[in-house]
DNA sequence: TTTCAGTACCTTGTATTGCAAAGTATATTT
DNA sequence: AAATATACTTTGCAATACAAGGTACTGAAA
């Protein structure tokens, strides 16, 4: 029974939404992100979060500016735009969504079994 | 702006856990579990839902039982095993460790704006 | 100067999976 | 027999998490 691979693609998606909820709070380059993550419980692996950054950059979610780094090479700091801004309105819309599904599924009771 | 796809993303991997709920309150057929979903606001097709079936059946997670219908051919009814609960009872786990998360990201104050 | 270690960013290949679209099969009605 | 409704199945595609490996810059030690 591999539930770590459950729990992998229940974080698909997810992600993304993370991911924006974390910049909304203030802009991060990717290993503060990471680190962040970790803390919140959620573990991104910098394979996972690269592309994506790239791809929410290249939606005009995200933008970046290059800051130097007392020890060692500069770093990108990520943050959201204003359609950023927005977008993650309507993620904050999908999640209250999809609990609330969840909270319906959960809630029913369990129903006489058919089968013998 | 595609919140479609997003949703769609977000969805992912939350469908197998959200079947295996419906499922616990008792045995269902695809057509059945697609209704029921609906109701649920999910909104899933046949397409999706077929594979991940049988997915889940070779698995050992679900077992079916063909059942007569009144109307129209027979009916596949699908119903968890006992791995199929235990499993479920995992996924249980990873969902609150999830919600946790986007609370926890969700909670903290937005810090002050670095980038200019 | 050269080398090494640390930090940060990036790319490639693979597996999984949601979904659209089309197909197959069975039962009932016309 | 043909048409319709119901139900199950398959194929091909696109999105994406991840492992693994690579590049580049900095500063300190040899």
């Amino acid at each position: 029974m591999n539930t770590e691979n459950a729990k992998s693609q229940m974080r698909k998606g997810m992600l993304e939404y993370c991911i924006l909820l974390l910049l909304h709070k203030g802009p991060a380059y990717a290993s503060d992100i990471i680190q962040q993550l970790k803390e919140a419980q959620l573990i991104v692996v910098e394979g996972t979060l690269y592309p994506l950054l790239t791809r929410l950059k290249n939606d005009r979610l995200l933008r970046y500016e290059w800051q130097e780094s007392t020890q060692g090479p500069p770093r990108k700091y990520y943050a959201l735009t204003l359609d950023g801004e927005e977008f993650l309105r309507h993620l904050d819309g999908a999640w209250n969504e999809l609990t609330n599904t969840v909270n319906i599924l959960r809630s029913g009771s369990k129903a006489e079994v058919i089968l013998t």
